[in-house]
DNA sequence: CATGAATGAGCATTCATTCAT
DNA sequence: TATGAATGAATGCTCATTCAT
């Protein structure tokens, strides 16, 4: 209590943050004390205290990593993004990613731990922001200037969206079924080019520049 | 002959029940120990196992007996939808009902739970699939004989729905902000009567009776 | 409290003592709890406490079952010896069925338990009595009047005898490995009648007519 | 790295062990839990489980601690025998020590929780075997080279007198009647003089040289 | 005569966390 | 910087026993 752990940076916090998101996603939230962080990463689970001022701290900077983690992915793929063909092609490849990164894991068992830690609720809500907001601006760009733009609201529909990607999750995990995912994306497919007509023919380029 | 419990019924069984329905929606599964449960209930916590056989089991049930009584209370009002009007306003009405009776957080706790316990996801699975096919029935009865019937598949969007349906409650939980469903409910509302010439000008009455 | 329990007949009574036996053969005193001993009887558990004071009083009457039934077998075969061949013969036939009847197994598990519970100490000591005095009547008959009588005290053999008799069936129980067993009452077969010399040529046939 | 408990060696891990040797001895195995063997130590019993996975694995800790320890007492005696009487002497000596350092009620207590935990049976064998080692060797000492090596096993007649012992500790507890015990000792010592002439008159001395 | 229901006490084990080194 | 040692509190679960019926 004298030293002030979470130390910001540093190869050794990023060895304990990588085997807690591991264990997480192998084990659950449920499964990710300690010990098995810590066998996990291969250190002494004393280590965990030493970067970090409690378990709950290492479970919040394992999400801000994987979400860090993915944004630079998804930043990085936006530009290729021209049409909603891509748009769904490019957004089933990157759910695949986030599957595997375990992003949506950490997430979901966070989120889902938050109603028992209310305290820790409003940290994960500031860390989904970016993601809402991504979604947003993405919608924004298809929708601008078109005769939709006045009747639906993007604000709206991106929290909904970012509430539906993370429910499939969830349900994913009860079944590893991936027939389900991969209907909805099928169909989006198929929808893509039917809704292609209402929607900006070419998407203007954006970032996170209007608020 | 008393030995493996899981006894079907009596009211000191669904007195454990609903008391593991409020601890859960209360405290979370992770707060949920056989001891918080018996607190909450005014019983010993012994009794628990003289009713199931462990803390899984009881998990379940309550699954079950949520799930059981939402269901009633959703028939019940099925009829009374004659418009997409009703739907969206009476759709938001039983989601009100659905987080104060705390269905979908003991949902989404099991679900969140199952992934470090495998052997319950199927279970769960089971327990949501009469939800899918009355969200796919529902929709049927819309969609039925317009022209997006060949376009959508409901079967894929029902499942999508009961997904987002998680979703937002999980978020829900997050900060407690009715913000963000009120929104999407709004604009739903708002959307109705764009939406109601593309689809069946008086659905259906229907019930499971397709497969 | 207010009825006195142990009652001394009956066949339910039977049925319960049975079912000790059966289950501390099988599962031995630490798993013989009220709960194992009903599931092997197929009754309520709760009706060990109308026929026994307590579990230890059920457990008391499981060895002097056993021990009864035991105690009659031998008698019953004691007229057959009439050799030290006999003996060795007949003993070893005797001792194959006390392990198959689970009478020593029984013995055995209670006398370990008196360790910590001295109380029981005195009564298994009783129930003993009758072996041991029945060893020494079956040596005096071979040894009196010959003139070994004086050089040895059959008292102290049969004590010694019957903790051997203890000592094998617990080791027996380590591995199942006969072999052990076996190899002794081979070699004691075939000291048998290099020992018979010594020994009366007709053995008196004795009750429990001396103290 | 420090996950599978088990250290091998340390004073902490010497004090649990001999807590747990304590608390078997006094309260019988029943009686040995972690809660009665932590405060028999003074230590936390959830130290116990930083040393030992479990608590069978302590029980057998403590059996392979006591065992070593008599195993030096009895070697370092055994030059001291040099005639059947110095056998019967020292042997009735190291049996009061044996049942005062508790070595004989670990090893009763353990052997009949083999009854139910058969899995444990197998590495008390292995721990009995040096034991049954030491006595054939001993036995075989006194026979080579004499009239009845012929005749006896010392292998079968070593199991049998290792059994006997076991016994022989079982019934002492039953009433902490040491005359039974006393009454064979004095008849042993009583035999030694009339045995002698037929072995051998100056045994050799002899370690575990042949198989 | 027998049972189902119920309980308080105890069990083995694991937890997050601390601290001296 | 990192670790091994240690602990108090909690966990899920089983126990012997009681009691109303």
């Amino acid at each position: 209590m004298a030293d002030p752990p979470d130390r910001a940076t540093g190869p050794t916090r990023d060895r304990i943050v990588t085997a807690a998101v591991e264990t997480i996603k192998t084990h659950g939230l449920a499964g990710a004390s300690a010990r098995a962080i810590a066998k996990t990463g291969g250190f002494n689970q004393a280590l965990i205290y030493y970067y970090f001022p409690s378990l709950t701290g290492l479970y919040l900077a394992a999400l801000e990593h994987t979400s860090a983690a993915r944004m630079n992915a998804y930043l990085a793929r936006m530009t290729d993004i021209r049409s909603l063909d891509d748009l769904v092609r490019v957004g089933g490849e990157l759910f695949d990613e986030d599957v595997a990164a375990g992003h949506i894991t950490v997430l979901a068992e966070l989120v889902s731990s938050a109603l028992a830690q209310p305290e820790i609720g409003a940290r994960i809500t500031e860390l989904m922001e970016p993601w809402v907001r991504l979604t947003q601006d993405t919608m924004d760009r298809f929708v601008r200037g078109t005769f939709v733009e006045p009747i639906i609201q993007t604000g709206a529909i991106a929290q909904g969206l970012v509430a539906f990607y993370l429910g499939i999750e969830m349900l994913y995990h009860l079944d590893r079924d991936r027939s389900r995912t991969d209907a909805l994306f099928a169909m989006f497919k198929a929808l893509a080019p039917i809704a292609s007509p209402f929607l900006a023919a070419s998407p203007q380029p954006g970032g996170e520049n209007d608020d």
